[in-house]
DNA sequence: CAGAAGAGATTGTAGATACAACTATTGTCA
DNA sequence: TGACAATAGTTGTATCTACAATCTCTTCTG
């Protein structure tokens, strides 16, 4: 146990960010929802000593695609994190042995993060966990079919916010 | 310009966190989705030269309590911080002339975050570049009926998530 | 085919956050 | 009343992330 014991009760009264129009409460609700889904997933990795989420969204992302491997820049823009923070965060799941870095003949700038099967295994072993939570979290609240809508409306405030307007 | 200028193009392609069942897949489009809003309002801030989104956060928090002041650990609370990271975070703002501390008569472990006239006016300041973006994002693609919708389904997901189930 | 412009990734550095340990104050109970 | 537990905040330290500068490689252009 640990990660976060500040928040994760009363969070319904105050609101952070709140702007008094409609959307902005659903920002809101947005951001808090967020950070406390978010942590209740923390709680659970590091309560089976697992390693921090970014590592799950990194070997969920790698596995997910299909050669199991991703370029660096592709990587970065699915975790939403700059190329930076990524070569580093990489490095830290290498040295971990759970990924390995390969090259492109082609084109000999650019580097893939590779899984390796010590990180499809740990990832075979987190993936419950994460699913678990989740089911605790969303399906108390919403059925499949309210969770694809739900889904369909965040992605179309995504592209709002992503394509400028 | 700049905050993250890696992503913010084609996020729709993959997804970071997925899990293939249609909650999972739900958590997944909240993750993004809140990253690339949050990026599209520090961008604006920072294109103003303004102070980042937390202290906007802070200073909206404090401003929508009654007594223009909160306690530490509600505000650590409201904005979902570990309270060690509240206690610098405030440090900062003290040191900008944007907050004071003030402290409890009756209770001596309780210190307040008073909202400075420095502090108002910032945030009277940035209100609107937040507010206009939320509206560029959410408004395109939401009604208000439907932000409500969305606020509601939003914090029926983060009381099962905080609550524990 | 040389040189400039652009793309992909890494590195250095500063800033921010979490976690754990600590201090100070209040509450409880024998 | 006196000891022990609980609560509110702060501080020290390590880790993580963003930002900017840099390097290598590719592509465009004359």
């Amino acid at each position: 146990m640990s990660v976060q014991t500040t928040a994760s009760k009363t969070a319904a009264s105050n609101g952070a960010a709140r702007t008094t129009t409609p959307h902005g409460e659903a920002w809101g609700a947005l951001a808090r929802t967020h950070a406390a889904v978010s942590q209740r997933l923390q709680e659970a990795l590091a309560q089976g000593d697992f390693p921090p989420l970014p590592w799950y969204e990194m070997l969920a992302a790698i596995a997910d695609s299909p050669d199991q491997r991703m370029r660096m820049g592709e990587l970065a823009e699915a975790m939403v994190i700059t190329r930076g923070g990524l070569t580093k965060l990489v490095d830290r799941l290498v040295k971990a042995g759970l990924l390995e870095r390969t090259f492109c003949e082609t084109d000999r700038r650019v580097s893939y993060a590779t899984l390796l099967p010590a990180g499809q295994h740990l990832l075979a072993e987190m993936r419950p966990v994460i699913v678990g939570e989740l089911e605790v979290a969303f399906s108390a609240n919403l059925s499949v079919r309210q969770a694809e809508e739900l889904r369909e409306t965040l992605d179309g405030v995504r592209g709002s916010a992503c394509g400028g307007g």
